[in-house]
DNA sequence: CTTTTTTTACTACAGTTCGTAGTATTGTAG
DNA sequence: CTACAATACTACGAACTGTAGTAAAAAAAG
């Protein structure tokens, strides 16, 4: 259950949280993070504080991100107190794993060769620490 | 400009180039790299064979192809012949580094550390050749 | 050169996802 | 009980994709 259900789509024009969900769900999702269990009201508040949107409106996506099980809806008093299921690092780490996974399973060498020259070119200094990183691995499995 | 202005998205449930391509859009790419050159007419047929399209289907799919830039169009006689832009090598490459590019500049300590992770669960024989293109990588860029 | 067939161009519609929001109902508080 | 707050439900537009119809243009056939 839970993140291991949850279907994405990945979206590499964006950034960050982005590339995983949609601008105004990240936006939710990164004040939740933030602060903690909370209500409509407070994110609406928060997030006026710079745009202008209808309640409602903040209201539908924080249904929406809990239909997805991102968040859990608990009633208290009035309203309800949205809770994120997943810490932002278990959440980028999950779906890292699953498009890392995806991505290895359907195209092995390609993606290999890539990621290294990707590596290199990108991140050169973390050429180093992924070796270290492999041999620790290649300990473990014995391989 | 070509393959570098392609904007997709990327969905992890689906297999391959389903990934990246829609369905359909997938098996008409998969044909014109089987087939070479083509026409909406022998495309058609070819995929009739196990399915029931209307030609005006297979011809709204690829004139979206050729709009998103992955086929062009060149009239010959009565018809388009329709011609794929890069090898299915070609796309796939660009893809996956476009994905992996972002991946790293985005979160590049959990990609490296998820990879290196995958790789050794999914695919442990490539360790070592992950090692080893890396101290090739290393010895290029002298880090 | 006219009729028939092929091909194309254009338009359309449904399903999905997301941003956006209105209305009506329910529930809380005074 | 009344007024305000929160929720449920519905809706709609914009993309994207699968699907296809209709009309116009072009080619082939007679």
């Amino acid at each position: 259950m839970g993140i291991k259900n949850y279907s994405f789509t990945f979206n590499p024009n964006k950034k960050g949280l982005r590339k995983i969900l949609g601008d105004l769900e990240s936006d939710i999702m990164e004040i939740i993070w933030d602060n903690g269990d909370i209500t409509v009201r407070q994110v609406f508040e928060n997030l006026n504080e710079k745009r202008n949107l209808a309640y409602t409106t903040v209201m539908t996506v924080m249904s929406r991100l809990a239909d997805k099980g991102l968040l859990e809806k608990v009633k208290e008093g009035a309203a309800f107190v949205y809770c994120a299921q997943f810490s932002r690092e278990e959440f980028t780490q999950s779906t890292l794993k699953k498009v890392i996974g995806e991505l290895l399973g359907d195209f092995a060498a390609p993606v290999i060769s890539q990621f290294v020259d990707s590596v290199g070119d990108v991140q050169p200094d973390k050429l180093e620490e992924l070796a270290r990183l492999i041999e620790e691995k290649r300990k473990k499995k014995n391989v």
